[in-house]
DNA sequence: TTGACATATTCCCATATAGGAATATATTGG
DNA sequence: CCAATATATTCCTATATGGGAATATGTCAA
């Protein structure tokens, strides 16, 4: 086997930095593919490919205005991610505790 | 290019629905590649080698207690993870927001 | 209709998988 | 030291990827 698409989750599709930084440009405002192509230093293509992958997980929408295709980011397709990430807050919450109480301890000496 | 690689980072680590597994059963309490194997149903050199990848972005930590390695979750390196998703928290909960307030107009109707 | 602009798709290829199978390494008890 | 247990590593292979290059599709303006 080899590994899990691409599309076949947000998890996957977020693994790639570059899908990333269109979404945090995206998370901004609504833009076209050829804003993205600027703020971005990539081809064309690529974004074009990189925008398919996140709107067939959904993390992204679009709709045309004449030649234009304009891109937003469908925020509610990333909070499970943010849900699996939460089930850990309470872990770290207990390690950085611990560490706040070490520091604490050495003050003291 | 190929895309990047599984121990580049914590994106990419957690990407694989196995390893997401495998730290979901961490976050309850330590334990050793046999109960994990136990628990998931893969062969012990699969675990193994989806450990190694959990090690290598700092996601588990291991400690030896005679013959059996001890993995637990290392949830600071989820964090990055989470914060992340968060800089759309804003987006989704306006989100969701419009959509109660549709529903509650059809409610007016 | 034609040309220009905006975006999407196809083809190519080097690369890193994940799992299966087999084997290696490490540790302990006797 | 040896056998048993616990875990890690190596070799193999089908597969999907991301970027580059070239090209296709779609839309508007005149």
């Amino acid at each position: 086997m080899a590994r899990a698409a691409t599309t076949s989750d947000a998890f996957n599709a977020v693994a790639e930095p570059r899908r990333r930084d269109i979404l945090n440009y995206l998370a901004l405002q609504e833009r076209s593919v050829s804003e993205i192509v600027d703020a971005m230093e990539m081809e064309q293509p690529s974004i074009s490919k990189h925008l398919k992958v996140l709107k067939d997980v959904g993390l992204v929408n679009v709709r045309r205005e004449g030649r234009q295709m304009l891109y937003r980011v469908n925020a509610t397709a990333i909070r499970p991610l943010w849900e699996w990430t939460t089930t850990f807050e309470r872990l770290w919450r207990h390690q950085l505790a611990k560490v706040k109480e070490n520091a604490e301890k050495k003050t003291d000496l």
